[in-house]
RNA sequence: CGGGGCGUAGCGCAGCCCGGUUAGCGCACCUGGUUUGGGACCAGGGGGUCGCAGGUUCGAAUCCUGCCGCCCCGACCA
């Protein structure tokens, strides 16, 4: 069973590419580093996007879309931004292509070169700007709060599906504020919306807080992160809600006249999250034999399938059960295929992270029963036809739940606190997971525990209690601790 | 870009070292039949520029050179 799954304790990002491929989330395409979502994918990531999207309006911001492609000049306007990333970006030099005179196949027509080179966007704050000095003149105009979802380019080393692709799907909000204060607010706000996202929904718990200064969004005063914890003991960044400050105001020169006519910059911020969060949800939930999805953001919720094979009698249960629960919003779906037989769809199912499995065969039929199989903990269980559809809608609700109170005990069970350096490397090697210890608030300090230990800084967390301590590594005095792990 | 591995049917592989008829196996696929409560069985069948380009040779999947691509580990990053 299961045969085709690399297991996690053997490898553990051979597991993963396996469930990536298997499951039928993502290929790899023609082009390096960038992947084809497939049906199975996409449907959670539109599942997420959907959600977060009426988040999103629910707090009051709107959708618009810009170009793909910024001015070469554009993204030299702010120092840091362009620092962050100028070595990872495609560039668009030309715009014709031409017969090759010397063969066959085509080449780049050297006549068609462009004026200004075109970057293909790595993200979108500069054109953005660019626009937003044309829409602000007053502080009527404030606050500008626009959300855009979009692709994006980034030039990567190396690539992971989901993880990390040269072109990915997020969501970049944008926002423009006449306050300092007010940008703050919204940041923590969009910060507090990636949360619940992530736990409601994700059933993946997180951890809120602060980038250090080395770790920040390049262009941004300060970065607020989510960060969740993997299987195997790593972390990731699932998603960013930056305060800019009124770096790209001045980089764009986008002012506003307040209520006495005095004109300022505008204060900004900008947050996304993107198809990265399917590998998140992948890795926290999933295990040895395929993908586990948790019941909010399953393409299909239940599927029934009827054993051996559909029958009028069968089919009669089925369909009563279809319609109460489409009823009940259930994303559900019968197997109505003749030729496979069950024990191949269980574990087709299973492989492909379906919440609940019922099966509706004659044998169990003549005692009014079926057969519900719950994926995340394999249990399977006789519920009387009767009130079936409730006892469905339950499930789904407590399975929501289960998953992520087991992530949130697994995270538990890997978030260590020390305070000697050998400990703290021991930690690392064998267990790994978040470790909570003392920093002395540089920068220096932070890279040589990197470059040490290969563990970063993930956060300081809004909820770590202030408390005197000692720097890990230079014994300087520390006034809270912070948040370290290896991490994607 | 450094270090390692690999490119043979949709997928997984054997053949290569030691060159020699028509390139093979398992899964998947197609047809027919028998099956059907946890990945069915039998029979028949289709599918390949052996990553690409050059070279050596009477003859290259196999030997040589160059290139390209992919995977894993690192540096970069959401």
């Amino acid at each position: 069973m299961a045969k085709e799954i690399t297991p996690r304790a053997e490898n553990y990002s051979q597991w993963y590419n396996d469930i990536v491929k298997k499951a039928g989330l993502a290929d790899n395409s023609a082009v390096r580093g960038c992947m084809v979502i497939k049906p199975l994918g996409f449907g959670i990531w539109e599942n997420m996007k959907n959600q977060l999207d009426k988040m999103f309006k629910d707090t009051g911001h709107v959708n618009a879309y810009f170009p793909l492609f910024i001015p070469k000049s554009f993204l030299s306007k702010e120092a840091q931004h362009v620092e962050g990333f100028a070595k990872e970006c495609a560039v668009v030099t030309h715009h014709r292509l031409m017969n090759d005179p010397n063969g066959t196949g085509v080449i780049v027509d050297p006549s068609a070169k462009l004026e200004e080179e075109l970057i293909v966007r790595p993200t979108s704050e500069t054109i953005i700007w660019n626009t937003y000095r044309d829409w602000i003149q007053s502080y009527r105009d404030l606050p500008l709060l626009i959300n855009q979802w979009a692709n994006v380019v980034r030039w990567e080393m190396r690539t992971r599906p989901f993880l990390r692709t040269a072109e990915f799907l997020w969501q970049e909000g944008h926002t423009a504020h006449a306050t300092k204060q007010e940008a703050i607010e919204e940041a923590e706000m969009i910060h507090e919306v990636y949360a619940r996202f992530a736990e409601d929904y994700m059933a993946m718990p997180v951890i809120k807080g602060a980038k250090t200064a080395n770790e920040r969004f390049a262009g941004a005063e300060d970065t607020f992160t989510i960060e969740a914890l993997m299987q195997d003991g790593k972390a990731l960044q699932a998603g960013t809600s930056h305060f800019l400050g009124q770096n790209f105001a001045k980089a764009f020169d986008v002012k506003f006249a307040d209520n006495n006519n005095k004109e300022e910059y505008v204060w900004a911020t900008s947050w996304g999250v993107s198809t990265r969060l399917v590998g998140g949800l992948i890795m926290t939930h999933s295990d040895d034999e395929g993908l586990v999805i948790p019941p909010r953001l399953a393409p299909t919720q239940v599927v029934i399938v009827p054993i051996p094979k559909p029958n009028e009698t069968i089919m009669e249960v089925a369909e009563k059960l279809e319609k109460q629960l489409k009823a009940a919003g259930v994303r559900i779906k019968i197997d109505r295929d003749k030729k496979k037989r069950p024990g191949f769809k269980f574990a087709q199912y299973e492989m492909e992270g379906v919440p609940i499995r019922v099966g509706i065969g004659m044998r169990d039929l003549e005692k009014n029963v079926v057969e519900v199989a719950r994926r995340d903990t394999k249990e399977k269980t006789s519920v009387p036809v009767d009130g079936l559809d409730r006892y469905i809608v339950d499930l789904l609700e407590t399975m929501q739940n289960d998953l992520f109170q087991k992530a949130v005990d697994y995270r538990t069970a890997h978030t260590s606190e020390t305070t000697d350096m050998e400990e703290f490397k021991g930690i690392l090697e064998n267990k790994g997971g978040f470790i909570k210890a003392h920093w002395d608030g540089t920068t220096e300090t932070e890279l040589k525990i990197k470059e040490e230990t290969k563990a970063t800084i993930r956060c300081i967390p809004n909820d770590e209690e202030p408390s005197d301590g000692k720097c890990i590594l230079t014994g300087k005095p520390s006034k809270q601790r912070v948040l370290f792990a290896k991490s994607y």
